[in-house]
DNA sequence: CGTGATATTGTTACCGCTAACAGCCCAATT
DNA sequence: AATTGGGCTGTTAGCGGTAACAATATCACG
């Protein structure tokens, strides 16, 4: 033991490793970093003092002398709906292998908050952005455009991206899915969803939806909103609502799977036939339903694959702008009439 | 041979605003931080030269300069089991004032990854660690002790922390679990867990429980465990299976309250009578729960709480170790017998 | 044994920003 | 008028690494 103790409040620097095993600083860096040619007794020696001390770099400072900085901002707005922990594992995933690493930032679905969120990450200069939705104020539209880094605006397609998209057509999916009810059959149809005004691929996809009702020549019977508040127990509120002032309402169709699953616990409850006398369907296939009694009809939102797509772009960040688009499948489950 | 136009691609830096606006640096530094004195004319130049350039400040640069970072590393091992979102919101709520800002890591259960994790985030220099749980690998708490800062060991106090701690004794509110159940006249009581062995909170449940159980002359007439898969669904699954295997079974405690709604809606569908026939009881308290056809009982496990309060201790940096113990509430719902 | 090629290690100059301190200007004070 | 003390702005010297290049050691070969 040559020093007893060295100083252990003193922070760690590449110094005192360089130091401890007798070469120089960028000896060090280069061996911690795998990078250059190093003697494999030197590697050994650096390795072990480095061990020894417990050393951590200081990525701070290897990023701004490198310009090199191996994060990738993910924008979303929620956390807790199921949906977005989906894109992040498709995202993890991807990025595992390639060194960079994901940083989330939660907006609940407030522009002002996503445009703080966007500065913030910005200002760490981050390898690329990933961000839900297409719709962004216009300072958030131009912090991105220059930053000069890849850009993945995730889940939705409809709309002009800023650089890259990949997603669904959520006003496709409504349409299809109104198409599949009314070609069951279905005729008096209602819509409940959320109130949040911000929801903008919730207000496309009911757009579609009440865009091939029209075609055919219905529109919606009745309608219901919610927000804040355990989607399950909305979803049942929400349909006794309906069904209590609509009392011939043939079909539900929810803005979510959770509010669905709420309101086919319901109306199981209540002992109607689903589907026969009225039928049910939400989005997103979340795996909370294959719990239910019955299996709720839901259209998948190839969230998994829209993580791992957006976050291919970014590790090759391709020089021209892509959109890709994914296609939902229907998942007619028991509670829509089969024809 | 000279740039005739500015690169518009050339990243923006304190100098081109200072260029812009006719003053230092400095200055702009100082105006940008709303640190010293600057006069009002100066300031507004600048704010105004800084957002016609669309200048993002580079917190590499100035945190290594100053030596101090905003950001607050969170170590959780899944997102998707609902009870870290909530943790987070605690945690976010707390920090949003005073300037701190989460980053969230994920080891999925994996020692391995969890001491990664941890590695990489202090590589970036956080002011402070929140991470779940008190077993680490001895290389991670070796780190975590040697970093210099606040490090909050959350969801648990049944052990030694680092540093500080928030959480509750997951021991003692398995015993209390089981005290309830034996006092309503339960007596061939099942357990229904996941199989993974590194959810040592769940552990340290069971444990209480059967030590309960055994000062009560009990022991568990059966149990199931899970791994992967849909929660509700794996639910229902092992609900079945052990009511097949112990048809005798009187009370079905589940490690978490996804599965207790599996279960729940599984002997709903049975026709069982719950809960006289058979009592359940899970253990999160789940907003989910507010949305079944019967309240399954649980114990809060006080997430907003502990995220609050762990936030808290990192915000202020106390120099004293310290541990809070929550005390989470039975909610006894509509599963267990009344006495 | 000299020579160029190769392998390994060291030196220097920043990266973009901020702490600390230095300077300047001008009103107020003596 | 000289002095003083704020208020405001500028200068200097890093923060802890890394890129790029320089230097030295080593080695095969004619």
């Amino acid at each position: 033991m040559t020093k007893p103790t060295p100083d252990p409040r003193h922070a760690l620097t590449l110094r005192d490793v360089s130091e401890a095993s007798g070469v120089s600083e960028m000896t060090v860096s280069r061996v911690l970093r795998n990078r250059g040619d190093v003697s494999a007794p030197t590697r050994e020696k650096v390795l072990e003092a480095a061990r020894a001390l417990g050393y951590v770099p200081n990525k701070i400072a290897g990023a701004l002398a490198s310009q090199r900085v191996n994060l990738v901002g993910v924008v979303i707005p929620s956390l807790s709906n199921m949906v977005f922990p989906e894109v992040m594992t498709g995202i993890s995933e991807v990025l595992e292998g390639t060194g960079l690493q994901p940083v989330v930032g939660v907006t609940n679905y407030l522009p002002d908050r996503e445009e703080s969120v966007i500065y913030e990450m910005l200002s760490w200069r981050p390898s690329g952005m990933i961000i839900a939705g297409l719709e962004h104020s216009a300072a958030s539209r131009a912090m991105l455009a220059r930053a000069g880094i890849p850009i993945v605006e995730i889940m939705d397609i409809d709309g002009e991206p800023i650089n890259h998209a990949v997603g669904i057509s959520h006003r496709r999916a409504g349409r299809q899915m109104a198409e599949a009810i009314i070609a069951a059959g279905y005729r008096k149809i209602a819509f409940l969803g959320t109130q949040m005004p911000n929801d903008f691929r919730a207000k496309k996809r009911l757009e579609g939806f009440e865009e091939a009702l029209a075609k055919a020549g219905l529109t919606l019977v009745d309608r219901e909103y919610y927000s804040g508040g355990s989607a399950l127990l909305k979803g049942r509120e929400m349909t006794a609502a309906v069904l209590n002032r609509t009392p011939d309402v043939d079909f539900l169709y929810y803005s979510n799977d959770m509010i669905g699953a709420g309101g086919l616990l319901y109306c199981l409850a209540q002992g109607l036939d689903v589907p026969g006398r009225i039928g049910l369907a939400g989005f997103n296939g979340v795996e909370l339903l294959d719990g239910l009694p019955r299996k709720l009809a839901t259209m998948d939102a190839c969230r998994l694959e829209i993580g791992r797509k957006a976050a291919r772009i970014i590790a090759e960040a391709p020089e021209a702008s892509q959109v890709e688009e994914l296609f939902p499948t229907l998942q007619p489950g028991d509670t829509i009439r089969q024809a």
